[in-house]
DNA sequence: GCTCGTATTTATCAAATGACCACTATATCG
DNA sequence: CGATATAGTGGTCATTTGATAAATACGAGC
């Protein structure tokens, strides 16, 4: 499949129709246009894929690529940036402090909102690519999430259904809130990744999913603050447990 | 930095320390160390890593590699078969249709320790370069997870909890409980994601973590089934909300 | 200690790939 | 129409990479 005879190699070449040149474009067009094709072609084949394939598909020669991007990570770097922060939106962060509107309304109209804007082909398969590739590129989008979103859900959350104890929450309780919006940005993230990742068939009824998703999370948290596991029961609660199955997982997650 | 002058290329030709013999070892063992060593380097590195490399890491010459594994594919092969099916514990469904023991307990030891066995570095990274690549590759693990977890602890539940509705159960809303089965899933997962692909921090005390999780799950369960959202009731519950959102998204998942 | 099987290595090939450069063609402007 | 700027192309180089084959060296058995 690899290899070649050279009597293959050499037909090819003669074979190979002569390019179509491509249209004369405005510089700025033409590199919007790579970048796009870019972003479309990589999600698909990966950070690997090759310049030559991409110009194939772009219709271009592969020299004209490096016009426009010197090095292939140049363009790696500018379909990353693109793919990202351009569909956030600032308005999420507002609406959901808005409290003219029912917490859980505005809980389901962010994540249905969020899901239907970030949720798709390019955007997850690029996201996940590069976090394999490179660490850490991904924190700055991690950051905002939790800053704008996560940190508001959950203050909302506890002006919407304020507890009595809700005023003592210790760091670890603090801590499990959070586990549990990352729980759902989690749910709607892998909705995605069932999708486009793994090819798997998905329900078609997904904003009914996401509702469902949405309200279970309230329960989840109603849960929390009503004292299921105020983490002195924690340990208790799993008394039944072989306990070295706690220090087990523990270790395990911290070692490999 | 892909670039070397033909001088440099020379000068490290001739610095190239000779190859240090590796230890001659018995055929069998030699394979399942190449085999374990290329967990390691494609974990690490994706499946385009490049067979020099890895044979680097053994501490071999590359064409080793090839003699027990005459093609890179084959041992790919190995690598996803070893990494997967090896790990599956045949315990876990009858372990959680064991009704000697309450039901959050079973779900708790079940998750606990699908966690600590399948959530680690090798496990996750290989799975997604897997599903990245070849879509379709990982259906075998999905199904299994699907016939004898899933829908095991829908069962379960509805035995735990039973609801005087819960006969006349609809496609939907058996539909939305598997959602939420994997929306655990999916919580779990995706904390291995965050420490082993995007290398964020994680809580240290992922225990009780997943324990709050399973606890949430469990109240999630009873909210659908208490009626909640009796799908009749869904399109009302987000009256307030652009119609079109629903649709968009919906279109948005399907198309691309 | 010599022989022989085979584990391991060195050397090499063909293809693919990132990068570069000189050349060509086309649109625009006087 | 002819000059000019520049978008676009072909060809090529050095390196990487999967794959192969011939040469080497290690250890077991006589």
């Amino acid at each position: 499949m690899r290899l070649v005879t050279s009597q293959n190699a050499a037909a090819k070449k003669k074979t190979a129709a002569r390019r179509v040149r491509a249209p004369r474009m405005d510089s700025g067009e033409r590199k919007r246009m790579i970048v796009e094709k870019a972003i479309e072609y990589f999600a698909k084949n990966g950070f690997e894929g090759s310049t030559r394939d991409l110009a194939r598909e772009i219709g271009v020669a592969q020299s004209l690529v490096y016009r426009y991007f010197p090095k292939k990570e140049l363009l790696l770097d500018q379909v990353y940036e693109e793919v990202y922060l351009a569909r956030w939106n600032p308005l999420w962060e507002s609406d959901l402090r808005n409290r003219d509107v029912p917490f859980e309304a505005r809980l389901k109209k962010y994540y249905l909102d969020y899901a239907q804007n970030v949720l798709r082909n390019d955007w997850v398969r690029i996201l996940i690519f590069a976090g394999l590739k490179q660490e850490g590129i991904n924190d700055r989008l991690f950051k905002l999430l939790h800053d704008s979103i996560f940190t508001t859900v959950i203050t909302e959350f506890h002006h919407a259904f304020p507890s009595p104890t809700s005023i003592d929450r210790d760091k670890d309780k603090r801590e499990l809130e959070l586990e549990l919006v990352w729980s759902l940005h989690a749910s709607i993230f892998y909705i995605s990744m069932r999708k486009w990742v793994y090819k798997t068939k998905i329900p078609s009824k997904i904003n009914s999913v996401i509702e469902v998703l949405v309200e279970g999370f309230i329960e989840s948290l109603k849960h929390l603050n009503r004292g299921g596991v105020p983490l002195d029961q924690a340990a208790k609660s799993h008394a039944d447990l072989p306990k070295r199955n706690s220090f087990k997982l523990a270790s395990q997650l911290a070692r490999s």
